[in-house]
DNA sequence: GTCTATAAATTGATAGAC
DNA sequence: GTCTATCAATTTATAGAC
């Protein structure tokens, strides 16, 4: 059968539905072992294994360990941005600021948990990739903070939220209870809703009584 | 000379303090290369080097490769055990439950940035390294969670936390929020103090205006 | 105690058959 | 497109000199 679609004449998509499915079978695969393994740990010969397929035949669809690597977090990292920005362009304009920050604390710990290995990949990653691919991806995780940075600039803004506290260190311990959810979160406890909603709880209204 | 102690004629202490300080120098050079490469991209060679060793000497003090990441971690994992009871045992008894927890998320926080790299190394490793390491240092790990458990509870019992959120979730967000700070922390920005002031004034009061 | 040299085992990557 | 076979490069671990 044919296997170009228009897209190879506009030279931007891909040129066969076969190899794209395929590749995407081996993203998946290699997002989840990486992940659980580590950069380093994750072979070729096991990711290949656990879709069924031999080593070798990777090399068709990737030119390196290190290009599977790439596009793994690249992959992850688009997703969970394009959740988040979804999320918040669904909101009414007249939604509170702190309503927008419950909404992308959902929606983060969503993506990083359940929906997509890459994008939990993308994150525990970054620190083990080589050099240039860590620069790379560290420019979309900048990118990725940037909407968080915003939001709790505008809450600021419009004195919803205390003003004496370092924006930045609160961001980063915002992120950092989510993604840590990675490591422990097991399906059978309490669900990824009751979680974000906790954390959610925690951070904006704290633990304390009052 | 001679290289033994009294500690050998009881068999519970190092023999030869010579060795007993190159393998604490061997143990920093591996927590370092063990963090911020991942379990398996360290090398024996690499973590020999930076102490100025071939990494055939490395036999002399350890098994192994995995022999001396599990010494890593356990050293690390009891430090932060230790920092933490030793400062809550030095709380006076009247101390507020609230206090106590501010007090505990600083001690952390110090720990893991300040420290030592090796309290760093045992958390980052822990879904790193070979599965019967692991359990063994997860049961550390449990201990020392069940710190703050306590911690949480007797806050709550005081009446002194809001009774409607899951007490494992806040822990694991609040320990989240400080361990992240290993990935992001810089020398020359916030300090960690000011880092663990902000974080407890988060987590405990929120960030919300009221 | 540490080094050098080497054995033994992996693993990323390539070439060519099908 | 995927497989088999193989090369080349690493790296853990050991043995013995010093």
């Amino acid at each position: 059968m044919a296997s170009s679609s228009v897209d190879t004449v506009l030279g931007i998509g891909p040129t066969d539905r076969k190899a794209e499915l395929t590749r995407e079978r081996i993203l998946d695969a290699a997002a989840r072992a990486f992940r659980d393994r580590g950069y380093a740990g994750a072979r070729l010969a096991d990711i290949a294994a656990s879709i069924g397929m031999k080593a070798g035949s990777l090399y068709y669809h990737f030119d390196s360990r290190e290009a599977l690597v790439e596009a793994v977090m690249v992959r992850g990292l688009g997703r969970a941005h394009a959740a988040l920005e979804r999320r918040l362009a669904a909101l009414t304009s007249d939604t509170p600021p702190l309503a927008r920050i419950e909404a992308a604390i959902e929606t983060h710990l969503t993506e990083v948990l359940h929906d997509s290995d890459s994008v939990s990949a993308s994150i525990k990653l970054i620190w083990q990739v080589p050099a240039d691919i860590r620069d790379r991806v560290l420019a979309g995780h900048r990118a990725y903070g940037a909407i968080w940075t915003r939001l709790l600039r505008e809450a600021r803004a419009a004195g919803a939220l205390r003003a004496d506290l370092d924006l930045s260190v609160t961001r980063m311990a915002i992120l950092g209870a989510l993604n840590w959810a990675v490591d422990w979160y097991k399906p059978g406890g309490a669900s990824p809703r009751r979680i974000a909603r906790d954390i959610a709880q925690m951070v904006l209204g704290g633990l304390a009584t009052r």
